[in-house]
RNA sequence: GGUCCCGUCGUCUAACGGUUAGGACACCGCCCUUUCACGGCGGCAAUAGGAGUUCGAUUCUCCUCGGGACUGCCA
């Protein structure tokens, strides 16, 4: 009734290219906010001006498009409550920090960072992880302060945490979690550079632009959650829920990164991949629709799609089941939109044999969808058979050559007459033959396959002697008749 | 080290406190298409361990073990 619209949203920092992670990230973010109605905005989190990059945002943008997670506002849509580039969001980070340092909330910082180096460097190796700034300049006076400014020290403002002892969170997942303050310090909210960091940021994103979900990774749970929470609650705001989802691992258990291979969707993309693929797979990875249902398109899984049955245990990606899903999605497709997709896919595709023999090429591809798993199995199979050299003497040894030469004899002679050449006719031609010389199944199918292609596995074999043409395919098997004569 | 989270087949997961612990991928076998693949059928395979609560525990509690995340003037 006056419960407010749901605004989730997504904000990549653009210091590389879109990965799985935070491909599932978005679209959870997507598929939460179309299952309740509410909006999806995409911002970009670009304060780390060292490594943020203009590359990156367009790869964040083209990976989101080609997932189909589409956004309500945002970066290059705009909206109310723009503009959506934390670079040039800096003067709403500074009132509030302004707003924080008048309530005594903040206080600047002159150490430098060679100098926490140092206090940093005296703690042993063990402990190095447990230092935490002192506080050093938590009660500078304020003719401290003027004097260090009038003398230009580089300063940072820093967070007071305040005298409480812990900080509790219901986390839409994990449920009710505390942590305790004492584990934090009084973390940097301004850069001596006058940039905001990470945390003053999102919070003051997410406050001003009304978000009422914060859905992101379990990696921001434990340091970033109770930071915000008490930036919100210094400034007296309204708190968003959270809720964090479950990491996704590699196989060897540890965050998903570049070591586990690719791991870019536009990396997938260029694999073969289809986008439905990838999201059924990924929306899979930490959640379920809590029965056996698997094969979701987008509309499914945003009519089925809820916080209730995210998983809090990590998940490990499994390639074989992408593939797998990828193999689903291929099959079910329009043979006429592969061939644009293929179209699209690269430019080597575009000199492909047949390719300007739309009837024909439409034929291969619809009859090699079935044996792909990725789109770009398609035009490479293509190419692979139309490069097949024929029986060769190393596989001579697996058949039987009388067998074989009558085959021989009977195939060509059907092909030489055959003036429809279509994988339908082709198919009939070898049922016949075989029917003729009385033999069928393996024995059948095998020398043939040899014949033409050296290897007794592959697509419908229609489909390759098709590719093939007609008259290479009469060459093949003369040549066969000859290497098996001569023997 | 500290803090916090997590723990069902190899992997993704399902299971009002009562199920022969279900499904999917992978793997293996059979069938189908006069081959392979696709598809169909079947098989292998799990509640980390130990206490407790309960008539009864995968489910609730505790301990142990194991895994993970965070611990930046990165996000």
């Amino acid at each position: 009734m006056n419960q407010k619209k749901i605004r989730v949203r997504f904000p990549p920092s653009p210091t590389g290219n879109l990965h799985i992670g935070n491909a599932r990230t978005a679209l959870f973010n997507y598929l939460y906010a179309r299952h309740y109605g509410g909006d999806f905005i995409f911002r970009i989190e670009d304060t780390d001006a060292l490594r943020s990059m203009d590359c990156f945002v367009q790869n964040e943008i083209d990976a989101l498009r080609w997932l189909g997670i589409e956004w309500d506002e945002g970066i290059e849509k705009g909206g109310s409550f723009g503009p959506y580039r934390q670079s040039q969001r800096i003067d709403f980070y500074m009132e509030f920090v302004q707003r924080l340092l008048l309530n005594q909330n903040a206080y600047y910082c002159f150490c430098s960072p060679e100098e926490l180096e140092q206090e940093r460097k005296l703690l042993d190796d063990e402990n190095a992880y447990a230092y935490k700034y002192a506080g050093k300049c938590r009660y500078l006076t304020q003719k401290e302060i003027e004097n260090n400014k009038a003398r230009n020290i580089p300063y940072t403002i820093r967070f007071k945490l305040p005298d409480i002892e812990k900080v509790e969170v219901n986390d839409l997942v994990r449920g009710p979690v505390q942590f305790p303050v004492d584990s934090l310090d009084d973390f940097i909210l301004v850069r001596s550079n006058g940039m905001p960091t990470y945390n003053l940021a999102v919070m003051v994103d997410d406050a001003t632009m009304n978000i009422t979900h914060v859905i992101r990774g379990e990696d921001h749970f434990f340091g970033n959650t109770p930071r915000q929470i008490l930036l919100y609650s210094a400034l007296s705001l309204p708190l968003p829920s959270f809720g964090h989802m479950p990491m996704i691992l590699g196989t060897d258990r540890s965050k998903l990164s570049k070591r586990h291979g690719a791991f870019a969707v536009t990396d997938y993309k260029s694999m073969g991949f289809l986008p439905e693929a990838l999201n059924n797979y990924m929306a899979l990875l930490g959640w379920s629709p809590g029965n056996d249902l698997e094969l979701m398109n987008m509309d499914e899984l945003i009519q089925y799609f809820d916080l209730e049955k995210v998983q809090s245990s990590p998940a490990i990606f499994d390639f074989n089941k992408l593939k797998w899903f990828n193999g689903q999605y291929l099959r079910k497709k329009d043979s006429q939109e592969l061939v644009d997709m293929i179209e699209n896919l690269d430019e080597e595709y575009l000199n492909i044999p047949y390719r300007n023999q739309k009837n024909d090429y439409l034929k291969m591809v619809d009859g090699l969808k079935h044996y792909a798993i990725l789109l770009r199995d398609i035009p490479n199979l293509i190419k692979d058979i139309e490069s097949y050299s024929g029986l060769q003497r190393d596989k001579i040894s697996e058949m039987d050559t009388l067998n074989a030469l009558n085959l021989l004899k009977e195939l060509i002679e059907q092909f030489k007459i055959c003036d429809e050449w279509s994988p339908e006719a082709i198919k009939n031609i070898i049922r016949s033959v075989g029917k003729k010389m009385n033999i069928k199944g393996k024995m059948l199918f095998h020398p043939i396959r040899l014949f033409v292609t050296n290897t007794t596995e592959g697509p419908d074999l229609n489909i390759i002697i098709f590719i093939k043409g007609k008259e290479k395919v009469l060459k093949l098997l003369e040549q066969a008749f000859d290497l098996l004569t001569k023997e």
